[in-house]
DNA sequence: TAATATATCTCGGCA
DNA sequence: TGCCGAGGTATATTA
């Protein structure tokens, strides 16, 4: 990986245009060519980047551009697009090189697919009698997130989000529809399952006769590792 | 903004919880408290970052840690709210530190405002005899991207986007369904207009009774430089 | 402040 | 490889 402190000004051209005047900015070569220009603020996304893979030509500015205090001109290409990133550079401030090797990555746990493990194993939360028919039960439109059945033995889909919202009422619908046209199975009825449900969420959800369920994930691990102990 | 390249692993605690194990990483810590950590590959987005307002408290390890090689705890807290990131460095291989100011920001062109704007001065694009009746026009549930009158007088509502997904089916959906509740404005036929449509997203509108318009940027971009150039 | 639509989204999974 | 869904989405706009 390449530091470089310097003065310059950006360019990008490819799905869209978009320009930074001249300022002092970070600039970060890493390994698979890629280049992220970066402000002292704002959040983790650059100002102006180029996507991996790309290649880097440094060149030297044209006769016009040097009289614009222009010393250097770095070309990043895209290696599968037309998509090019021109820095402009006035004055180099900072530089220095690293070797990181190649990183472990990232362990993730509190996304979709644990929530969706935790509500298949205490699928009693989304109702007393409640079993489990199966997760991710394939339909033509997609995967309903879990299938199961209540007291009374009628089938129910319940759709999963971290954050309950709009989309995700939408989506349900969709696959109520489906699985409702088919003899053998309907009537389904449909559960919205989320950590938080947005209340335009809820009004939609109630108004087509969806039920709503907030999760609470703490919760759920906390008898999941129970659980896991006891064995 | 400070650069350090140090061995370390980074823990975050907050929505999620997520865990980097010991590698040599960039740690970009920004003047408004924010923290990047960045491996040498991947795009913009950091292994694991926080964002701003937070503030960063350096401390000496507890014993334990000590014997396991950690030199020095990072504790990035987030200001508002309870997200947390953990950084325990075991060795730093370079620090520097730099004086950027205040960025002048990007500007932009080619985005969904653009579009819309080509669009609407170029309505023929939609169909033979199609005359413009407004841009965003305000409904209670968001404003239509643009409405239109056809060659026989019918309205049009028209729903940009620069990807066609599904949600942008959806949402045209929700206004068709308003807009014709209007005796005075139905029938409104709708066009979903984007520079890529999305398989799905064709099947569902064409499902719906809504037309599909695929836009060529570039051309329309043309169009308009050499109308420009022509007053 | 809260909700909504956009993004050069990025990233992972699966066909 | 392309499509589709999730994201600690982030970000800008607007009511």
């Amino acid at each position: 990986m390449r530091l470089v402190i310097a003065q310059c000004s950006v360019d990008y051209i490819g799905r869209l245009r978009a320009h930074l005047p001249l300022a002092t900015r970070l600039l970060m070569v890493k390994a698979d060519g890629s280049v992220l220009v970066h402000s002292d603020g704002g959040s983790y996304k650059p100002l102006n980047w180029m996507s991996p893979p790309a290649s880097l030509r440094i060149m030297t500015p044209e006769e016009a551009d040097t009289e614009l205090g222009v010393t250097e001109v770095w070309n990043v290409q895209h290696a599968k697009s037309d998509d090019r990133l021109v820095i402009n550079i006035h004055e180099l401030l900072h530089e220095s090189s690293h070797d990181l090797g190649v990183d472990p990555g990232l362990v993730k746990d509190g996304v979709e697919a644990d929530l969706q493990r935790l509500l298949a194993e205490q699928i009693h939360l989304a109702g007393t009698g409640f079993t489990l028919i199966r997760r991710e039960y394939m339909t033509a439109i997609g995967p309903v997130d879990i299938l199961a059945r209540d007291a009374a033995g009628a089938t129910v889909a319940i759709e999963l989000k971290r954050r309950g919202d709009i989309d995700g009422v939408e989506q349900l619908t969709r696959y109520l529809e489906l699985l409702n046209r088919d003899p053998l199975m309907a009537p389904v009825r449909g559960i919205f399952a989320a950590q938080q449900i947005k209340p335009q969420a809820r009004v939609l959800a109630l108004d087509r006769g969806i039920d709503c369920l907030t999760l609470d994930y703490d919760m759920m691990r906390g008898v999941d590792d129970v659980e896991s102990r006891l064995f």
